[in-house]
RNA sequence: GCCCCAGUAGCUCAGGGGAUAGAGCACCGGCCUCCGGAGCCGGGAGCGCAGGUUCGAAUCCUGCCUGGGGCACCA
């Protein structure tokens, strides 16, 4: 269990003895490091609740927890926080004990079935900018409900069922009239092989949308091509399933080399048989109604006091659109994948889209009460100008050309620096692989995952600072250092008291881990990690350039100090890992 | 018009009702006979405005100002 866990039990029993909350006894790093290590601050709320005077309770708690405790020090301070420290004794075999702890002291949860719903790349269209944010985020936060003990499914959910396939249909008939595809009277027999190519698909689309919006004859027919795609016209059905692999395909390949990971690939159309029954249900139980052509479900309630609008679940035409597949979605994962919460890691800008789903999903029964539906929403990557990012030429850049790019100049930055010169060229090529994709995560993920951020490729990719090759670096020089221990076989050994402030710093600094992971899953926000990273490996540092571990003569210190290392790479490894970000041996 | 989000140091951004609001960059000044200087130590500078709740507010509430976004049958 986590060191403040342990102390807010302590403290908590304290309060129960009180005859109060044992909630009042949580315990936290203080924020005040000059006066103490830890404080709890739950005598006041607790004071003002029981009506007493809170010094007065303070003290009485300190009384109640003194006795044969870990403390060195507990005082009393101000309008009544205590504060705490620990006899370095206790803290170092606290930090000692989690050399045998794969997790670090991150404690599981009652386990929970996690959809979390985090790609949402469209069919026949490249990955672009704006699929980094929702796809990192989204497996960090995955990774971190993980870690944390929960049941945690990866949904890319593609969208596959739109009108645009409507017009890539629409196009490729125009153009190749007498392809299998497209005679009615066919209902099998179609070609193993896909008549389009990946590139094909990315040439063909933006034609089609573009005829599309400019000619409202074909609008209609695309519209119309995607209903009779829906009710299942076999030639249709068959060319679809052709553009979908394939896209696929081109998809999961950047997703790979962001080291995103889906559980699955599902999609809109994945979900295609649920929707009659559910639409003639909605509608015979009265959920939903016409309105306009279009059936309707109202979801604005009496106690609202602004205005939501209906969510539309049939449009006048009588198609269905993405409202309606992402209600039968939820229901798909209620039923199918037992899902007690779902996550949707996507644009904030969707955000009144999800309340009318949620909403909706809620009223008709299809999301029982005790299922939470939860929108954490993403933000955008923006350009020099403060809007969405752009190519020089006011184009949209793709995913993998942002890649290339950070990657491109972490590999200028090695050979600027002089570094990994020695190793081969493949090797060089896959460092700066790894450096690159670290400055992107890194210089994503520091920010708060609902703002939209710069991007500024020379600070991300600088090698002074806040960036991932900073992390990088201090990850490279531990593994180096315990090598070179190996080496000269110097061997680690149980942690002992510290007796220089870095050590000491250090050793508090790994006890926070546990109550970041934490904090960071329940609020699905990574930038916790990221900071946390950094300030660890900024403690690291300082440890580093105090405490010369491979010179040292006293051999239980070295082994201490050895051990202190290994635990700090191993606390860094989890996090890294949380963050998506692969560590290279050497660099 | 209504709704949502944001406004914190020169810049880019963190910040959970708690004590003296932090980091990186930039700027100024120190530290290499020493395990990797991509480092370490030190310095200046800030919560949009006005009220309110509270023992205590960057954090909660109200109003205003500024910026971004969204408001049935696109996804």
């Amino acid at each position: 269990m986590s060191l403040t866990k342990t102390l807010s039990q302590l403290f908590g029993d304290a309060f129960a003895s009180q005859g109060l909350d044992r909630a009042f006894g949580e315990v936290v790093v203080s924020a005040r490091p000059d006066l103490a290590q830890f404080q709890c601050n739950g005598a006041m709320p607790a004071a003002k609740q029981a009506g007493r005077n809170p010094r007065d309770l303070a003290q009485a708690v300190i009384d109640a927890v003194e006795d044969g405790s870990p403390f060195a020090e507990l005082s009393l301070a101000g309008p009544g926080f205590i504060n705490i420290t620990l006899t370095d004794d206790h803290l170092a075999s606290y930090v000692d004990s989690l050399a045998v702890e794969p997790k670090l002291g991150v404690t599981p949860a009652a386990p929970k079935q996690i959809v979390v719903d985090y790609g949402g790349p469209n069919v026949a269209k490249e990955l672009h900018v704006g699929h980094l944010r929702p796809a990192i985020i989204g497996e960090s936060v995955k990774r971190t409900l993980r870690t944390l003990g929960h049941d945690v499914i990866g949904d890319v959910h593609l969208g596959d069922w739109g009108i645009p396939y409507g017009q890539l249909i629409v196009e490729l008939e125009d153009r190749y009239p007498n392809l299998p595809y497209f005679d009615a009277q066919l209902t099998d027999g179609y070609p193993a092989e896909p008549p389009v190519s990946i590139n094909d698909l990315q040439e063909l689309y933006p034609v089609a949308a573009a005829r599309a919006k400019e000619d409202e004859g074909l609008a209609a027919r695309a519209r119309a091509a995607v209903v009779e795609l829906h009710d299942g016209r076999p030639g249709y059905r068959a060319l679809w399933q052709h553009m979908r692999n394939v896209s696929v395909e081109a998809i999961k390949a950047v997703y790979d080399r962001l080291d995103v990971e889906f559980d699955l690939w599902h999609g809109e159309s994945t979900i295609n048989h649920r929707l009659q029954p559910m639409v003639k249900r909605l509608f015979e139980e009265g959920h939903a109604v016409e309105s306009g052509g279009a059936l309707i479900i109202e979801v604005m309630s009496d106690e609202d006091t602004r205005e939501i609008p209906p969510f539309i679940l049939l449009k006048s035409d009588g198609a269905s659109l993405y409202t309606t597949w992402d209600l039968a979605t939820i229901e798909d994962r209620i039923e199918e994948l037992g899902a007690e919460e779902i996550i949707y890691i996507v644009d904030v800008r969707q955000g009144l889209h999800f309340e009318q789903v949620f909403r909706a999903a809620y009223k008709t029964g299809i999301a029982p009460s005790d299922v939470v539906l939860e929108h954490p929403g993403n933000g955008t990557v923006n350009g020099p100008d403060g809007k969405p990012f752009k190519t020089r030429e006011g184009g949209l850049l793709t995913l993998r050309e942002l890649i290339d790019m950070v990657v491109t100049r972490a590999a200028e930055r090695l050979e600027e620096n002089a570094l990994a010169v020695e190793f081969d060229d493949i090797e060089k090529a896959g460092i700066a692989e790894k450096v690159g994709l670290a400055a992107l995560k890194y210089g994503d993920l520091q920010n708060h995952r609902s703002s939209n951020y710069i991007f500024d490729i020379d600070r991300f990719t600088s090698f002074d600072g806040k960036t991932g090759p900073y992390l990088l670096y201090g990850a490279v020089r531990m593994k180096s250092m315990l090598r070179e221990a190996a080496e000269r076989s110097i061997r680690s050994g149980q942690v002992i008291a510290p007796l220089q402030e870095q050590e000491r710093n250090l050793m508090l600094q790994l006890t926070r881990l546990p109550e970041v992971v934490e904090r960071a899953g329940e609020l699905r926000a990574p930038n916790h990690i990221a900071e946390y990273a950094y300030e660890l490996v900024a403690e690291f540092s300082r440890f580093y350039e105090a405490c010369h571990i491979l010179r040292e003569s006293d051999g239980a210190r070295q082994a201490s100090w050895l051990r202190l290392v290994e635990i700090t790479l191993a606390a860094l490894g989890l996090l890294l890992d949380l963050l998506t970000i692969e560590v290279p041996e050497r660099m």
